[in-house]
DNA sequence: TCTGGGGTCCTAGGACCC
DNA sequence: TCTGGGGTCCTAGGACCC
Protein backbone atom coordinates (compact mmCIF):
# COMPACT_ATOMS: atom_id res chain seq x y z
CA UNK A 1 0.00 0.00 0.00
CA UNK A 2 1.40 3.03 -1.23
CA UNK A 3 1.55 6.47 1.07
CA UNK A 4 -0.35 9.81 0.19
CA UNK A 5 1.15 12.63 1.12
CA UNK A 6 -0.75 16.11 1.43
CA UNK A 7 1.16 19.62 1.95
CA UNK A 8 -0.58 22.03 3.15
CA UNK A 9 1.00 25.83 2.85
CA UNK A 10 -0.53 28.76 3.55
CA UNK A 11 -0.74 31.39 0.51
CA UNK A 12 1.71 34.37 0.99
CA UNK A 13 1.08 34.20 4.81
CA UNK A 14 3.58 37.26 6.45
CA UNK A 15 1.18 39.30 4.00
CA UNK A 16 -2.76 37.47 4.80
CA UNK A 17 -1.70 37.59 8.66
CA UNK A 18 -1.70 41.70 7.84
CA UNK A 19 -4.99 40.84 5.82
CA UNK A 20 -6.85 39.48 8.01
CA UNK A 21 -7.00 42.59 9.83
CA UNK A 22 -6.92 45.25 7.72
CA UNK A 23 -10.09 44.08 5.39
CA UNK A 24 -9.46 47.35 3.82
CA UNK A 25 -6.39 45.75 2.15
CA UNK A 26 -8.18 42.63 0.06
CA UNK A 27 -7.05 42.34 -3.29
CA UNK A 28 -4.31 45.32 -2.73
CA UNK A 29 -0.86 44.48 -2.82
CA UNK A 30 0.81 44.17 0.58
CA UNK A 31 4.59 43.23 1.07
CA UNK A 32 6.17 42.14 4.67
CA UNK A 33 9.41 43.34 5.59
CA UNK A 34 12.69 41.77 6.94
CA UNK A 35 14.10 43.00 10.76
CA UNK A 36 15.61 46.30 10.21
CA UNK A 37 12.94 47.09 7.05
CA UNK A 38 15.76 45.67 5.17
CA UNK A 39 14.06 43.38 2.42
CA UNK A 40 10.58 42.11 1.24
CA UNK A 41 10.01 38.74 3.19
CA UNK A 42 6.21 37.71 2.01
CA UNK A 43 4.73 39.40 -0.99
CA UNK A 44 1.32 38.93 -2.37
CA UNK A 45 0.70 37.98 -5.90
CA UNK A 46 -0.55 41.80 -6.41
CA UNK A 47 2.85 42.82 -5.47
CA UNK A 48 4.75 40.16 -7.08
CA UNK A 49 2.61 41.26 -10.03
CA UNK A 50 3.78 45.03 -10.00
CA UNK A 51 7.23 43.06 -10.38
CA UNK A 52 8.42 43.30 -6.52
CA UNK A 53 10.56 40.28 -5.71
CA UNK A 54 11.28 38.15 -2.69
CA UNK A 55 14.13 39.10 -1.23
CA UNK A 56 14.77 42.51 -2.70
CA UNK A 57 16.15 45.38 -0.94
CA UNK A 58 13.48 47.69 0.37
CA UNK A 59 15.03 51.34 -0.31
CA UNK A 60 15.11 49.93 -4.00
CA UNK A 61 11.11 49.01 -4.25
CA UNK A 62 10.44 52.21 -1.83
CA UNK A 63 9.70 54.10 -4.95
CA UNK A 64 7.59 51.53 -6.76
CA UNK A 65 5.47 51.16 -3.58
CA UNK A 66 4.73 54.18 -3.40
CA UNK A 67 3.43 54.60 -7.08
CA UNK A 68 1.05 51.71 -6.63
CA UNK A 69 0.15 52.12 -2.86
CA UNK A 70 1.43 48.87 -1.82
CA UNK A 71 0.93 48.18 1.51
CA UNK A 72 4.30 47.81 3.20
CA UNK A 73 4.18 46.09 7.10
CA UNK A 74 7.75 45.51 9.21
CA UNK A 75 7.69 41.98 10.14
CA UNK A 76 5.38 41.08 13.49
CA UNK A 77 6.07 37.84 14.26
CA UNK A 78 4.57 37.41 17.70
CA UNK A 79 1.51 37.40 14.99
CA UNK A 80 2.39 35.08 12.61
CA UNK A 81 3.17 32.45 14.87
CA UNK A 82 -0.04 32.52 17.02
CA UNK A 83 -2.18 32.20 13.65
CA UNK A 84 0.21 29.86 12.39
CA UNK A 85 -1.07 27.61 15.80
CA UNK A 86 -4.17 28.47 14.94
CA UNK A 87 -3.94 26.82 11.02
CA UNK A 88 -1.77 24.25 12.51
CA UNK A 89 -4.15 23.18 15.18
CA UNK A 90 -7.19 23.33 12.50
CA UNK A 91 -5.38 20.45 10.34
CA UNK A 92 -4.73 18.41 13.69
CA UNK A 93 -8.17 18.52 14.36
CA UNK A 94 -9.43 17.02 10.30
CA UNK A 95 -6.55 14.57 9.40
CA UNK A 96 -4.94 11.55 11.32
CA UNK A 97 -1.44 12.76 11.54
CA UNK A 98 0.51 15.88 10.83
CA UNK A 99 3.86 17.05 10.25
CA UNK A 100 4.49 20.54 10.91
CA UNK A 101 7.58 21.60 8.33
CA UNK A 102 7.36 25.01 8.43
CA UNK A 103 5.15 28.19 10.46
CA UNK A 104 3.31 28.09 7.39
CA UNK A 105 3.55 24.41 5.92
CA UNK A 106 2.79 21.32 7.13
CA UNK A 107 2.25 18.04 5.96
CA UNK A 108 -0.65 15.50 6.24
CA UNK A 109 -0.78 12.05 6.16
CA UNK A 110 -3.35 10.50 4.21
CA UNK A 111 -2.36 7.39 3.30
CA UNK A 112 -5.54 5.13 3.40
CA UNK A 113 -8.35 7.63 2.81
CA UNK A 114 -10.33 6.78 0.09
CA UNK A 115 -10.94 10.01 -1.62
CA UNK A 116 -7.84 12.13 -1.33
CA UNK A 117 -9.10 14.73 -3.94
CA UNK A 118 -11.86 15.39 -1.79
CA UNK A 119 -10.14 15.33 1.45
CA UNK A 120 -7.64 17.86 0.43
CA UNK A 121 -10.56 20.50 -0.49
CA UNK A 122 -12.25 19.95 2.78
CA UNK A 123 -8.86 20.63 4.75
CA UNK A 124 -8.52 24.29 2.33
CA UNK A 125 -11.96 24.94 2.80
CA UNK A 126 -12.04 24.55 6.45
CA UNK A 127 -9.03 25.73 7.05
CA UNK A 128 -9.69 29.08 5.60
CA UNK A 129 -13.22 29.27 7.29
CA UNK A 130 -11.50 28.81 10.74
CA UNK A 131 -8.86 30.74 10.51
CA UNK A 132 -9.24 33.39 7.36
CA UNK A 133 -5.85 32.29 6.12
CA UNK A 134 -5.75 31.17 2.45
CA UNK A 135 -4.01 27.66 1.81
CA UNK A 136 -2.73 25.32 -1.13
CA UNK A 137 -3.05 22.08 -0.55
CA UNK A 138 -0.77 19.46 -2.82
CA UNK A 139 -1.24 15.72 -2.83
CA UNK A 140 1.02 12.72 -4.25
CA UNK A 141 2.73 9.56 -2.90
CA UNK A 142 6.32 11.00 -2.17
CA UNK A 143 6.76 14.73 -0.50
CA UNK A 144 8.77 15.70 -3.28
CA UNK A 145 6.32 15.39 -5.69
CA UNK A 146 3.38 16.64 -3.18
CA UNK A 147 5.92 20.11 -3.19
CA UNK A 148 5.77 20.24 -7.12
CA UNK A 149 1.81 19.55 -6.72
CA UNK A 150 1.59 21.92 -3.97
CA UNK A 151 3.69 24.74 -6.12
CA UNK A 152 1.23 24.00 -9.04
CA UNK A 153 -1.88 24.26 -6.97
CA UNK A 154 -0.40 27.87 -6.36
CA UNK A 155 -0.03 28.91 -10.10
CA UNK A 156 -2.78 27.55 -11.43
CA UNK A 157 -6.19 29.05 -11.96
CA UNK A 158 -8.18 26.07 -12.59
CA UNK A 159 -6.94 24.07 -10.16
CA UNK A 160 -8.49 25.82 -7.31
CA UNK A 161 -5.93 25.98 -4.77
CA UNK A 162 -5.93 21.87 -4.54
CA UNK A 163 -4.01 19.50 -7.22
CA UNK A 164 -3.16 15.84 -6.54
CA UNK A 165 -0.36 14.33 -8.31
CA UNK A 166 -1.05 10.45 -7.94
CA UNK A 167 -1.31 9.11 -11.07
CA UNK A 168 1.71 8.47 -13.29
CA UNK A 169 0.27 10.34 -16.30
CA UNK A 170 -0.54 13.77 -14.53
CA UNK A 171 3.37 13.29 -12.62
CA UNK A 172 4.52 12.99 -16.40
CA UNK A 173 2.47 16.58 -17.58
CA UNK A 174 3.53 18.26 -14.65
CA UNK A 175 7.63 17.21 -13.93
CA UNK A 176 8.13 18.22 -18.10
CA UNK A 177 7.00 21.42 -16.76
CA UNK A 178 9.23 21.98 -13.43
CA UNK A 179 12.94 23.24 -14.48
CA UNK A 180 15.50 21.30 -11.93
CA UNK A 181 15.93 24.04 -9.99
CA UNK A 182 12.31 23.88 -8.64
CA UNK A 183 12.77 20.77 -7.11
CA UNK A 184 12.30 20.82 -3.12
CA UNK A 185 15.96 20.20 -1.96
CA UNK A 186 18.08 21.89 -5.23
CA UNK A 187 19.50 24.95 -5.10
CA UNK A 188 21.25 27.46 -7.21
CA UNK A 189 24.35 25.37 -7.20
CA UNK A 190 23.23 21.93 -7.71
CA UNK A 191 20.92 23.39 -11.10
CA UNK A 192 23.93 24.86 -12.47
CA UNK A 193 25.63 21.65 -12.26
CA UNK A 194 22.45 19.82 -13.30
CA UNK A 195 22.41 21.72 -16.32
CA UNK A 196 25.91 20.92 -17.13
CA UNK A 197 24.98 17.43 -17.57
CA UNK A 198 22.06 18.24 -19.97
CA UNK A 199 19.25 17.47 -16.70
CA UNK A 200 17.20 20.46 -16.82
CA UNK A 201 13.53 19.14 -15.72
CA UNK A 202 12.07 17.33 -13.40
CA UNK A 203 11.41 14.72 -15.78
CA UNK A 204 15.14 14.84 -16.82
CA UNK A 205 16.23 13.92 -13.44
CA UNK A 206 13.51 11.61 -12.75
CA UNK A 207 14.54 9.89 -15.90
CA UNK A 208 18.22 10.18 -16.16
CA UNK A 209 19.54 6.59 -16.50
CA UNK A 210 23.35 6.64 -14.33
CA UNK A 211 22.42 6.59 -10.65
CA UNK A 212 26.00 6.46 -9.88
CA UNK A 213 27.01 10.08 -11.33
CA UNK A 214 24.18 11.53 -9.60
CA UNK A 215 25.11 9.85 -6.63
CA UNK A 216 29.05 11.03 -6.64
CA UNK A 217 27.88 14.45 -8.07
CA UNK A 218 25.17 15.28 -5.77
CA UNK A 219 25.61 12.64 -2.70
CA UNK A 220 23.20 10.75 -1.51
CA UNK A 221 20.78 13.54 -1.19
CA UNK A 222 20.41 13.48 -4.55
CA UNK A 223 19.38 9.88 -5.55
CA UNK A 224 16.71 10.19 -3.11
CA UNK A 225 15.48 13.16 -5.02
CA UNK A 226 15.80 11.45 -8.39
CA UNK A 227 13.73 8.21 -6.65
CA UNK A 228 11.35 10.72 -5.13
CA UNK A 229 10.49 11.48 -8.39
CA UNK A 230 10.02 8.20 -9.80
CA UNK A 231 7.55 8.05 -6.90
CA UNK A 232 9.50 5.97 -4.66
CA UNK A 233 9.29 7.36 -0.86
CA UNK A 234 12.86 8.58 1.04
CA UNK A 235 11.78 11.27 3.25
CA UNK A 236 9.34 9.31 5.43
CA UNK A 237 6.67 10.89 7.51
CA UNK A 238 7.26 11.92 10.76
CA UNK A 239 4.89 12.20 13.15
CA UNK A 240 6.71 12.14 16.22
CA UNK A 241 6.66 15.23 18.39
CA UNK A 242 8.42 18.06 17.52
CA UNK A 243 12.35 17.35 17.86
CA UNK A 244 14.53 18.93 19.59
CA UNK A 245 17.00 21.44 18.04
CA UNK A 246 20.46 20.19 17.81
CA UNK A 247 22.01 24.42 18.01
CA UNK A 248 19.88 27.45 18.93
CA UNK A 249 21.03 30.74 17.14
CA UNK A 250 20.35 34.26 17.81
CA UNK A 251 21.50 37.16 15.77
CA UNK A 252 20.65 40.41 14.93
CA UNK A 253 21.46 42.98 11.74
CA UNK A 254 22.08 46.39 14.15
CA UNK A 255 19.84 49.04 12.81
CA UNK A 256 22.48 51.33 12.93
CA UNK A 257 26.69 50.14 13.01
CA UNK A 258 28.21 49.45 16.20
CA UNK A 259 31.91 50.35 17.37
CA UNK A 260 32.20 50.05 21.00
CA UNK A 261 32.50 46.73 22.69
CA UNK A 262 30.37 47.86 25.45
CA UNK A 263 27.72 47.79 22.83
CA UNK A 264 28.76 44.59 21.24
CA UNK A 265 28.47 43.40 24.78
CA UNK A 266 25.09 44.32 25.30
CA UNK A 267 23.58 43.08 22.07
CA UNK A 268 25.25 39.46 22.51
CA UNK A 269 23.54 39.18 26.30
CA UNK A 270 20.32 40.01 25.02
CA UNK A 271 20.94 37.84 22.45
CA UNK A 272 22.03 34.70 25.02
CA UNK A 273 18.72 35.89 26.60
CA UNK A 274 16.54 34.78 23.97
CA UNK A 275 18.41 31.53 23.09
CA UNK A 276 18.74 30.14 26.55
CA UNK A 277 14.78 30.99 27.04
CA UNK A 278 14.29 28.44 24.26
CA UNK A 279 16.92 26.29 25.48
CA UNK A 280 15.05 26.30 29.15
CA UNK A 281 12.01 25.98 26.87
CA UNK A 282 12.95 23.05 25.32
CA UNK A 283 14.63 21.37 28.71
CA UNK A 284 18.56 21.39 27.42
CA UNK A 285 21.79 22.42 28.71
CA UNK A 286 24.46 23.79 26.59
CA UNK A 287 28.00 23.21 26.57
CA UNK A 288 29.24 25.28 23.89
CA UNK A 289 28.54 29.30 23.22
CA UNK A 290 29.85 30.67 20.33
CA UNK A 291 29.65 34.22 18.95
CA UNK A 292 30.36 35.72 15.79
CA UNK A 293 30.23 39.24 14.45
CA UNK A 294 30.60 41.28 11.11
CA UNK A 295 30.60 44.21 9.06
CA UNK A 296 27.98 44.84 6.54
CA UNK A 297 29.18 42.95 3.57
CA UNK A 298 27.34 45.30 0.88
CA UNK A 299 29.13 48.50 2.06
CA UNK A 300 32.19 47.82 0.49
CA UNK A 301 33.70 50.89 1.48
CA UNK A 302 34.34 49.73 5.16
CA UNK A 303 36.67 47.42 6.02
CA UNK A 304 35.50 44.15 5.97
CA UNK A 305 35.69 41.73 8.83
CA UNK A 306 34.01 38.34 9.96
CA UNK A 307 34.68 36.82 12.75
CA UNK A 308 33.56 34.07 15.05
CA UNK A 309 34.82 32.25 18.16
CA UNK A 310 33.24 29.76 21.03
CA UNK A 311 33.81 29.06 24.52
CA UNK A 312 33.36 25.90 26.17
CA UNK A 313 32.00 25.02 29.36
CA UNK A 314 33.39 21.98 31.12
CA UNK A 315 29.72 21.46 32.62
CA UNK A 316 26.66 21.71 30.47
CA UNK A 317 24.14 24.77 31.65
CA UNK A 318 21.14 26.67 31.12
CA UNK A 319 21.76 29.46 33.13
CA UNK A 320 21.56 32.56 31.42
CA UNK A 321 24.17 34.45 33.97
CA UNK A 322 26.49 31.56 32.99
CA UNK A 323 26.28 32.15 29.51
CA UNK A 324 26.49 35.16 29.05
CA UNK A 325 29.58 34.83 30.71
CA UNK A 326 30.87 32.45 28.20
CA UNK A 327 29.83 34.68 24.99
CA UNK A 328 31.90 37.32 26.78
CA UNK A 329 34.86 35.01 27.11
CA UNK A 330 34.49 34.37 23.05
CA UNK A 331 33.20 38.45 21.93
CA UNK A 332 36.67 39.20 23.99
CA UNK A 333 38.57 36.94 21.39
CA UNK A 334 37.48 37.93 18.75
CA UNK A 335 36.78 41.82 19.43
CA UNK A 336 38.90 44.20 17.10
CA UNK A 337 38.57 47.86 17.79
CA UNK A 338 38.01 50.46 14.50
CA UNK A 339 35.33 47.87 13.07
CA UNK A 340 31.88 49.36 11.85
CA UNK A 341 29.73 46.00 13.47
CA UNK A 342 26.88 45.72 11.63
CA UNK A 343 25.60 42.16 12.52
CA UNK A 344 26.41 39.36 15.85
CA UNK A 345 25.15 36.86 17.01
CA UNK A 346 25.05 33.94 19.11
CA UNK A 347 24.27 30.28 18.77
CA UNK A 348 24.31 27.68 21.60
CA UNK A 349 25.41 24.23 20.57
CA UNK A 350 26.60 20.84 22.00
CA UNK A 351 23.05 20.38 23.26
CA UNK A 352 21.96 17.66 25.84
CA UNK A 353 19.26 16.41 27.42
CA UNK A 354 18.74 17.71 31.07
CA UNK A 355 17.98 14.06 32.73
CA UNK A 356 21.03 13.17 30.79
CA UNK A 357 23.54 16.07 32.05
CA UNK A 358 27.32 14.29 32.70
CA UNK A 359 28.55 15.79 36.22
CA UNK A 360 32.02 17.32 35.90
CA UNK A 361 34.39 16.36 38.89
CA UNK A 362 35.83 19.53 39.01
CA UNK A 363 32.36 21.89 38.62
CA UNK A 364 28.80 21.86 40.16
CA UNK A 365 25.97 21.36 38.32
CA UNK A 366 23.23 24.20 38.38
CA UNK A 367 22.00 24.31 42.23
CA UNK A 368 18.33 23.87 42.58
CA UNK A 369 19.03 27.36 43.77
CA UNK A 370 19.82 28.62 40.27
CA UNK A 371 17.33 27.03 38.79
CA UNK A 372 14.71 27.62 40.49
CA UNK A 373 15.62 31.70 39.91
CA UNK A 374 15.59 31.07 36.18
CA UNK A 375 12.33 29.57 36.53
CA UNK A 376 10.60 32.36 38.04
CA UNK A 377 12.00 34.70 35.78
CA UNK A 378 11.01 33.03 32.81
CA UNK A 379 7.45 32.35 34.32
CA UNK A 380 7.24 36.48 34.80
CA UNK A 381 8.48 37.32 31.41
CA UNK A 382 5.94 34.81 29.88
CA UNK A 383 3.12 36.82 31.55
CA UNK A 384 4.59 40.18 31.45
CA UNK A 385 6.12 39.64 27.98
CA UNK A 386 9.00 41.81 26.06
CA UNK A 387 11.20 40.40 28.75
CA UNK A 388 10.63 42.45 32.12
CA UNK A 389 13.31 40.62 33.95
CA UNK A 390 16.73 40.88 32.34
CA UNK A 391 20.60 40.48 32.94
CA UNK A 392 21.90 44.07 33.80
CA UNK A 393 24.24 43.07 30.87
CA UNK A 394 21.87 43.37 28.09
CA UNK A 395 21.41 47.48 28.72
CA UNK A 396 18.71 49.93 29.16
CA UNK A 397 17.21 51.08 26.02
CA UNK A 398 19.93 49.68 23.45
CA UNK A 399 19.20 52.94 21.55
CA UNK A 400 23.30 52.42 19.98
CA UNK A 401 21.76 49.21 17.92
CA UNK A 402 18.11 48.08 18.08
CA UNK A 403 16.18 47.15 15.25
CA UNK A 404 14.48 49.61 12.93
CA UNK A 405 10.85 48.83 12.57
CA UNK A 406 9.05 51.77 10.59
CA UNK A 407 5.51 49.62 9.49
CA UNK A 408 4.97 47.46 12.66
CA UNK A 409 1.17 46.39 12.29
CA UNK A 410 -0.36 45.72 16.25
CA UNK A 411 -0.11 42.59 18.21
CA UNK A 412 -3.75 41.86 17.22
CA UNK A 413 -4.01 38.20 19.02
CA UNK A 414 -1.37 38.38 21.66
CA UNK A 415 -1.26 41.68 23.36
CA UNK A 416 -4.69 43.12 25.57
CA UNK A 417 -3.39 46.51 24.63
CA UNK A 418 -3.29 46.01 20.89
CA UNK A 419 -6.90 44.07 20.35
CA UNK A 420 -8.02 45.08 16.69
CA UNK A 421 -11.44 47.36 17.75
CA UNK A 422 -14.93 46.83 15.64
CA UNK A 423 -16.79 50.12 14.86
C1' DT B 1 21.36 56.08 4.33
C1' DC B 2 18.96 51.53 3.51
C1' DT B 3 20.27 44.09 1.71
C1' DG B 4 16.71 38.90 7.55
C1' DG B 5 16.92 35.10 10.83
C1' DG B 6 16.90 30.24 12.25
C1' DG B 7 17.66 25.79 11.18
C1' DT B 8 19.26 20.73 9.15
C1' DC B 9 22.00 17.39 6.77
C1' DC B 10 26.06 15.67 4.28
C1' DT B 11 30.98 15.06 3.25
C1' DA B 12 35.93 15.38 3.52
C1' DG B 13 39.72 15.39 6.20
C1' DG B 14 42.29 15.28 10.46
C1' DA B 15 43.15 13.26 15.05
C1' DC B 16 43.42 9.39 17.52
C1' DC B 17 43.18 4.54 18.81
C1' DC B 18 44.33 -0.32 18.34
C1' DT C 1 64.46 3.51 13.57
C1' DC C 2 61.24 1.32 10.79
C1' DT C 3 56.58 -0.51 9.44
C1' DG C 4 50.13 -0.92 7.94
C1' DG C 5 45.41 -0.72 7.90
C1' DG C 6 40.95 -0.09 9.80
C1' DG C 7 37.66 2.18 12.65
C1' DT C 8 35.57 6.09 15.10
C1' DC C 9 34.90 10.64 16.41
C1' DC C 10 35.06 15.47 15.68
C1' DT C 11 35.13 19.68 13.00
C1' DA C 12 34.70 22.89 9.23
C1' DG C 13 32.46 24.08 5.39
C1' DG C 14 29.05 23.61 1.78
C1' DA C 15 24.39 23.37 0.32
C1' DC C 16 19.84 23.73 1.12
C1' DC C 17 15.29 24.94 3.32
C1' DC C 18 11.49 28.27 4.98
Amino acid sequence: MGQVFALVDCNSFFCSCERLYRPDLHKRPIIVLSNNDGCAISLTKEAKALGLKMGAPYFRMKQLCEQHQVAVFSSNFSLYTDLSRRVMETIYELTPEIEIYSVDEAWSNLTGIASVDKHGRMLKETIELNTGIPVSVGIAPTKTLAKIANHIAKKSDRAGGVVSLMEKKYQDIALERVPVGNIWGIGRRNSLKLRLIGIKTAKDLRDYPNEKEIQKKFTKVGIMIKHELQGICCFPFNDKEAKKKKEILSSRTFGTPVYRKKDLQESVANYVSYASEKLRKQQSLCSIVEVFARTNPHKEEVQQYYAFNYHKALTATSDTRKLIKSAFCALEKLFKSGIEYKKAGVRLSNLTDREEVQLNIFEQMDSTKDDALMTVIDKINTIEGSRLIKSAACGVNNEAWAMLRSFKSPRYTTSWLELPTVK
